[in-house]
DNA sequence: ACAGAACTGGATAGGCCTATCCGGTTCGTT
DNA sequence: AACGAACCGGATAGGCCTATCCAGTTCTGT
């Protein structure tokens, strides 16, 4: 085991020297904006010189990428399930919903690496996609509620809000800096065809598991990690 | 220059020699395929597996890969530009407007390379280049075509179809084969949010020369070709 | 103040990538 | 048939990546 290893929850298990937790909290800080500004792609060696450590001393506290990861958007995951709860909790069930979407595509907008999280899922991070689980299916209320006030068109369907991401994901990965703002424009298209009446039939959505599946497909090169076993 | 250089049109300069062209062929077969497939993220070495040719072979006829993708995606460009001609001879403009949307999301699902290609524009391909362009104006008239008629709504912005584009893309790569129809819902989407009358007014289309910079981005790594010089 | 454990960081391994070199092979022409 | 040019492909260079090793440094309890 890893010298300082810690409980999964992040409380140590072992005090950490005086000067390993100063340089551990200055990688997830330095990782947060590097990963913020360049997504996963960002390798291991500009988060340890946006540090100020070397890379050995990035690797012993977080001995995969993967581990890096999910310390930095460990919290970015609260703030995201937090966005649901809110929206549960706002009076007028169809505003609390498009304020969800907004809310959610913002943050894909703002973070690129918390946008290839949302949207690759990569598989190691078992913390994250508890918490994704679980949003998931406040979701799924937060539909249910905006259906029965007849705002929301009847056909719309839990998996529609991970499309949603995914589109965002490719106007936000695509526009980047350029164009910062493009993807709103897409998102109130978005919105306004999920408005109740429907204007036409839609295809219907991808098989829940299909999307999952789809979910695992590999993120950004080495960060692919655990390969789905092969007894599939 | 390489041996057996050809003009920029794809004529040859000097006959090749038989085998060589015959390799030639297989080069651009096996491209097609394995580009279609992985997007250009693909390998050169897989390629010329693929190909059954070594990899100094595929490198003497396209000294950069930028050249080979250019050579495999010329002709699906055509039929890129050829949509839009069908588009603007369609008798109903709306019908011909939204058929063009499904026509061109179509080919950027069916060929993860070309919807690469398509997104990120990488910078030295000048021939795949123009040829777009000469699609965006005609794309121009086929949206005034269109809202002429009272069904596209007033506020739509030809950006708007480099959006589309942009997420069809982001859903494409993110559900790949795991859902291959998902794209076709989101279109659909998109689609009934154009039809007038607009359910809302929408944030402002991103200026025009940001959309163009932001295409420019780098793509896949590898791919990445001239940097944009740094007098910028 | 001083051991000794905890911790550090540069060098390095090993993977995949684009692109090149060069000795061997095949074509095509006489 | 036989010769020269054209062409081939495996080995190799050199880049960037994740991840590891180990000699040197810094903290901490006594």
């Amino acid at each position: 085991m890893s010298p300082g290893a810690r409980h999964p929850d992040g409380t140590a298990a072992q005090p950490l020297r005086s000067d390993a937790e100063r340089n551990r909290a200055r990688i997830i800080a330095a990782a947060r904006t590097t990963f913020g500004r360049d997504g996963l792609n960002a390798s291991m060696a500009s988060v340890a010189r946006e540090a100020g450590v070397g890379i050995a001393t990035l690797f012993r506290h977080f001995p995969a990428k993967e581990e890096l990861v999910a310390a930095v958007f460990s919290d970015r995951m609260d703030a995201y399930a937090d966005a649901v709860a809110v929206a549960l909790a706002d009076p007028d069930p169809w505003h609390g919903f498009t304020g969800y979407i907004e809310t959610a595509c913002a943050m894909q907008a703002a973070d690129y690496g918390f946008a290839d999280v949302l949207t690759m899922t990569f598989p190691t991070a078992k913390a994250l996609e508890k918490r994704r689980d679980e949003a998931y299916e406040a979701m799924v209320r937060l539909i249910d509620r905006a259906k029965a006030t007849g705002r929301l068109r009847e056909d719309f369907d839990p998996s529609d809000l991970v499309l949603v991401h995914m589109a965002n994901a490719g106007v936000v990965n695509a526009t980047g800096d350029a164009a910062p703002d493009a993807w709103r424009r897409v998102v109130a298209l978005l919105i306004q065809s999920f408005e109740a009446p429907a204007r036409g039939p839609l295809p219907d959505p991808p098989e829940h598991d299909a999307l999952y599946r789809a979910m695992l497909r590999a993120g950004p090169a080495g960060v692919t990690a655990s390969e789905p076993d092969k007894s599939s």
